[in-house]
Parts: structure tokens; sequence; C-alpha cells
DNA sequence: CGCGCAGCCGAACGATCGTTCGGTCGGAAC
DNA sequence: GTTCCGACCGAACGATCGTTCGGCTGCGCG
């Protein structure tokens, strides 16, 4: 089959086949690092180990990448919208859940995620994706304010400022979040509670 | 005297004289709507209203415009530490003195602290900021550290992991606080409880 | 009045950017 | 053995970047 031949690098001992999916994570890396515009397509091949012609070879373009990346970031996140746990039950649990998920993806995505939250909306695809985003945090938003008319939380809290405010406690994860430093388990339950119990003994 | 030469503009009506605090307030504000490297000296003279040629008449360069409003930002920061509510008291007390002069701070200072919180380490000048926030975050979690040493917080949080989920819901206040929507000193107050008291009822 | 100089400008600098193009190479297909 | 094509590369494209330079203008001061 012809398809075949599209297995493993054809020149020397190459473990890779450059798939899309791996450059656009070099390329998620790279991006968090420097910063989007601050990268430049040689930095990126050159990641790649190939030069700046070649990796023209694999990929249309920076945005492309970008576009990449970005959409996965966007699934993973609507991905918990459509869970049971989001779906059934009283607001706040529904909310709990939604945090502790978000959390989860948000660590098993970082790149991807971090590119997101980080969007300036210079260009089509970035405007594109913040709008996409803007959904998800209405979503949320919804939900706390149904929580509000349920009675389940602080009478005192204005709706849309604790939705900005839980969004923002959970988003910060991407600033100083790594992998194996503390395990994801944990990090989900300190959320949790920081966000349902506050600080206060 | 020479200096009074200075005062207002030399050509035709022009209301501003070009001072730097002006040019770095609207540099700091441009570089926020497009990122710093998204925006050229090109937008910002033109932001100013004079020719990009003119623009460097009264400032060095596009990365002093940059340090200018970092140092602004980090002023505002650190003078925060050095008040009394932040020195003398109960550990816990002292914490909530800060988070709340810290959201003061973040929406006074809104664009230069913007600018501090988004930076990736990219020059000499991003990486000394950099550092100096770094600073900032260690005082405010080494607060925590001793809030949970006198038991004034929950038993069960990991001071590093509050420290940091502390910092990123005041620090997410840049994402969408924009003045005259929500009222400063409600904003403070809504903080505050999030924090140290949480969602739940 | 005439000199100095701050304010401002147009034009151009070298560097770097994202992208394109023509071509080389070597294994697969027949 | 010849053809074909995917992987890869060097060189160059036009555009844009931050910055510099020389010169114009008109007010303030002596």
């Amino acid at each position: 089959m012809a398809s075949d031949a599209r297995r493993a690098g054809r020149r020397s001992g190459n473990p890779e086949p450059y798939t899309l999916a791996s450059l656009v994570e070099v390329a998620a890396r790279a991006f968090n690092e420097r910063g989007y515009d601050a990268t430049s397509m040689e930095d990126l091949s050159r990641a790649a180990g190939i030069t700046k012609s070649s990796f023209y070879h694999h990929v249309a373009g920076k945005e492309a990448l970008l576009r990449a990346a970005l959409d996965r970031a966007l699934d993973g996140l609507f991905g918990i919208l459509g869970e049971p746990g989001a779906v059934d039950g009283e607001p706040l649990e529904r909310l709990r859940h939604i945090v502790r998920r978000q959390v989860e993806v948000l660590a098993t995505e970082l790149p991807y995620v971090t590119l997101l939250l980080r969007l300036r909306g210079n260009t089509e695809t970035e405007r594109w994706a913040l709008a996409r985003r803007r959904e998800f945090d209405q979503a949320v938003a919804g939900l706390v304010a149904a929580a509000v008319d349920a009675g389940a939380v602080r009478p005192d809290v204005h709706p849309v400022v604790a939705a900005r405010l839980l969004s923002g406690t959970v988003n910060s994860l991407i600033e100083w979040y790594r992998p194996g430093r503390v395990p994801l388990a944990d990090l989900v339950d300190a959320v949790d509670r920081q966000v349902f119990e506050g600080l206060r003994r």
C-alpha cells in the first residue's frame, strides 16, 4: 500500500516521522517560552531538528501551528462541559466538577491551554479562539449565577465578579504548574478547597 | 529661567508637552492591546500624534519605554510591603491588608501592572523585572506560611500552593477589570471574601 | 535683529521576519 | 533500470522592524 511509505523517516536513522501533531507540540512549547511573536520559524525548525525550508514541507505556516494548538486546547475545555458531572445535579456540584476537571485539563494540555490564555487577538485566528474561550467562560458564569439563585453560595457574592475570580484562580495555574512537582490529584483538591472554602480556618 | 521653555508645545496648539510619563502611558496601553513585540514604534508614535522620528526625540528606545512602565508597576507593588498594615499585626491580617491593597494598586496602575504580569523574560530588562516580581511574590508566600504556622488558616492548606493560588486570583484581575465598571471598594471586598472565605455558604 | 535650539519630519539604514522556489537525494514502485 | 516522489536543503524574496541622520521651522533670549 502506498500509505505504508508514510511511516518512519526516509533518510538516516530518524526516530520520528515529523507528524503534524509532534511539530505543533514543539511549536507550542516554544511559543510559550518566548511568546508567539518573538518566536521565529527559524527557532521552531531548529527545535524540530530540520531547516526552515524543510519545516515548511510539513506545516502550512506559523499561524496554522497556532491554530492547531488552540484547537487542541479548546477541544479539551469544551469536552468538560459535556461530561455527565457537568450536566446533571445541583448547580454547585456541577460547578465543582467543572473546576476540578478544568484543573486536570490545564495540567495535561498545559502548553496548548497556556497559549490560549495568553492570546491578544491580533489575527483572525486569535480572535476566533478568543470568542470560543469566551463561550466557555460564559457557561461557567451561568453556573455560578445558578448556584447563587439556588442559595448554595454566600449570599453577598456578585455572580459576574465571582465567576471571573473563579476562572482567574484556575487559569493562573499555567503561570507556575509544571508536571511532576505537585501530584495532580493534590492540586485538584487544593484548588477545589481554595475556591469553595477559602483560606481562613 | 531656561526650564520654563520646557512648558507647553512650541508648535501649533499642542495641548501636551510630551513628557516622558505621558508617552510611557501611551506605550503601556498599546503594549497591552497588541503585545510588546507586536507593537511597532510606528504604532506608538502614531498613538502619540507625532512621527516615528519625532518620537525618538523624547524617548531613548522601545525597551526604555518598557523599563519605565515596569518600574512604575514594581514601585506600586513594593510600596505596599512597607505600609504599617503590612508590617504590624497577626500574619493573617497582614496578608489581608496586602491582598486588599494589591487589588487597589492593580486597579489604579492597571496598564503598568498588566505589562509586568505578562513578561516572558526575553531581554535583560524583562528578566530584571521578573526577578523583582518574584521577590514580591515570595514576601507574600512567606506571610501565607506564617499564617499557617499561627493556625489562622485551614490546617490542610499547602502554603506554597495556596500562595500561588492567592496571587493568581488577585493578578487575574488584569484580564477583565476596567475602571468605572465595578466600584473599586466593592471589588476589594469581593476579592477579600473570595480568597479568605471561599464561595460556599 | 540674529543666533541657538527644542520640536518635528522624511528618508534611509541594516537586520530580521515569514514565506517561496529550484534543486538534490535516495528508497519504493513497476 | 528507469521513473517517481517525499524529505530535505540553500538561497533568496518582499515586507517590516527598531533606529539613525540631516535638515527644516519658528519661538525665546540676548
